[in-house]
DNA sequence: AAGTCGGGGTT
DNA sequence: AACCCAGACTT
């Protein structure tokens, strides 16, 4: 029996239930692919569910305010996802009305739709036979193959695509590439892999060489900056002030205070000197109510080590432009990142 | 080709 | 602490 064959097998008696296979739709199945980039699918489910029913057609979601697409997506990483989202969905709307694409050809040009999810949505919704190549499928391939090209090299993905291209089952690429995915997944999982009772076990170069826990290799990857965030929680009767980030640092798009950033902690009587600080506050004379400890925040490329200082102002200042000032009570509204959401439910 | 972009689970 | 996750984009 065959490679595809037994994965088709395994798969029938081991598939789990999700949504998005229940749909031929290629918007619903866009979305479940956006989310799921770089996401566990028990991490991306609730926000799949959250999108689908807020946003049903490429209409709502092109139709909504950036602010609204932002807060759905708060708290699940990796925000230009969510942007790219919402400009694709405009994108599509104005072109083609609510007829999402569903060719390969037509995916690949979209924001935030590159050779991954492209074959996905165009072999789930239309049957195209393109071969999906996510880490699951990474993984298997080079543990069956017993290839140990780093995945993450030009050669790897080229070598890897054509493999998966070549086993792809071209009588029924959607579900051949859901089972390779789902059998990456969970049997042939990172650590402890289900070996002893792998239907590929007789065919896996890796397990005949006793390699599986060697692979797939990747190589390097960079180490983390540490970052130094003073946060200045500023109010004045009611009302807080807020920063929109932009571009050219993490979180774009999302909400926070206006930040001090130094490049190792600082601590009362250092900041309060600082230009930067004192540029926020002008002269203006302030309460301080409250200084946080210091809270660690890990990304995947930093770690962020942030101070929340609690001032009220004593008489109005009318913050620079890049600020905008809304009433505590309003906040729910905006989309903050993990680090703030997690200080405001433990401090207010 | 290398660097960047989150947050959470697992080992 | 290191690795990984239904990757894509920028430089």
């Amino acid at each position: 029996m065959d490679f595809a064959k037994i994965i088709a097998n395994w798969y029938r008696a081991n598939k789990r239930d999700l949504p998005w296979r229940e749909t031929k739709d290629p918007y619903l199945i866009w979305l479940s692919e956006i989310i799921l980039q770089q996401t566990r699918v028990e991490q991306g489910l609730p926000y799949y569910y959250r999108f689908a029913e807020r946003f049903p057609t490429v209409a709502d979601l092109a139709d909504a305010d950036e602010d609204q697409v932002m807060k759905l997506w708060q708290g699940l990483g990796y925000y230009s996802r969510a942007r790219n989202m919402h400009a694709t969905a405009k994108t599509v709307y104005q072109q083609r009305g609510r007829a999402f694409p569903s060719s390969y050809s037509e995916l690949i040009r979209l924001k935030g739709i590159g050779e991954y999810t492209a074959s996905a949505i165009s072999s789930f919704a239309a049957n195209e036979a393109r071969a999906v190549v996510d880490g699951n499928v990474y993984r298997l391939l080079s543990r069956y193959s017993g290839a140990g090209i780093p995945i993450d090299t030009t050669a790897g993905k080229k070598y890897f695509s054509a493999l998966a291209a070549d086993l792809l089952d071209k009588d029924d690429p959607g579900v051949h590439n859901q089972a390779v995915m789902e059998f990456g997944a969970r049997q042939c999982r990172p650590a402890r892999p289900f070996c002893s009772a792998c239907p590929l076990a007789s065919g896996c170069a890796a397990l005949k060489e006793g390699k599986v826990g060697l692979l797939p290799v990747k190589s390097k990857r960079p180490r983390t900056r540490e970052r130094y965030f003073n946060y200045l929680m500023i109010r004045d009767k009611g009302q807080i002030w807020l920063n929109k980030r932009g571009s050219g640092d993490i979180w774009q798009s999302l909400y926070d205070f206006p930040l001090v950033e130094t490049p190792a902690p600082v601590d009362e009587a250092g900041l309060f000197q600082l230009e930067d600080f004192r540029k926020i506050l002008k002269d203006r004379e302030y309460l301080v109510i409250s200084v946080s400890q210091t809270l660690k925040h890990v990304l995947s490329h930093q770690v962020i080590h942030a101070r929340f200082w609690e001032l009220e102002l004593k008489g109005y200042l009318k913050p620079e432009s890049k600020y905008i000032t809304v009433e505590e009570k309003e906040m729910e509204a905006y989309a903050f990142p993990k680090l703030i959401t997690n200080y405001l439910e433990n401090n207010l």
